[in-house]
DNA sequence: TTTATATTTAACCAATTGGTTTATTAACTG
DNA sequence: CAGTTAATAAACCAATTGGTTAAATATAAA
């Protein structure tokens, strides 16, 4: 599970990082910032630690200011899932078009002859 | 980790069970179709935790047809992910134009002021 | 009834994950 | 300098993950 794409999915598959990333995307915030609702939950470390999950999935970077760690967020993976998820929703859509045309056909016909749920798998 | 956002990104975090559902967004197909790229890597039993995985996370159905279990990919997961990660997109390049409008409105001023970063944070 | 095919279950294992506490590093502040 | 604040590192732990092999179940077919 090295790839990139995986490593995006495995980063947002995690309520405490995807708040994190809500709250970045509304804006720049160093770690102590971004931490603070979370104190009550867990420890600071355990918030750094998914901070830097989200930065290896290359979600957010970090830089450096003085004694604090400005991070903001990186929309380009977000980017990549979403055309992703999109292309799977449309082939996914289509193929239930096909589908939808042929049990209309079907229906048309009266649906003389019936047809075996392997036939209707031919069908792209 | 149990809510179900997090269970469909869980379930995407992974290379095969992306190919599984790539597969499966062109039509339906029983657990034997749906290993068959995949033996040369892992076991059968390997492939049907990997389907059982997204059959939790919703991302697909299971039903059943003598001894033979067709699967069809759902959608509806899909869309939320979409949803989700769209907002994160919106929002996170709402703030870029924000800031990018206060530099442009710095340059006009030959930033006659030097901003500190935590000013510039404070940019909503 | 026996055999073959499709799929799942069980028991096991190593690696990863998400958390902890304690200690350390880095930079500012009085 | 001594103290405080911000952040990370190290060592540890329990639960989960992703795989294995061997056995079991379900249905069809001979």
């Amino acid at each position: 599970m090295t790839d990139p794409l995986s490593q995006t999915f495995q980063a947002l598959a995690d309520p405490t990082r995807r708040a994190l990333l809500a709250r970045l995307s509304k804006g720049e915030a160093n770690v102590n910032d971004l931490a603070q609702p979370f104190l009550r939950d867990m420890s600071l470390p355990a918030v750094t630690k998914h901070i830097k999950v989200l930065e290896k999935a290359g979600l957010i970077i970090k830089s450096r200011e003085a004694q604090f760690r400005p991070c903001r967020i990186r929309p380009e993976p977000l980017r990549d899932v979403e055309n992703l998820i999109e292309e799977y929703r449309k082939s996914c859509e289509e193929s239930l078009d096909r589908l939808d045309v042929y049990l209309k056909s079907m229906t048309k016909q009266k649906k003389r002859k019936g047809k075996t749920n392997e036939q209707k798998k031919q069908i792209k």
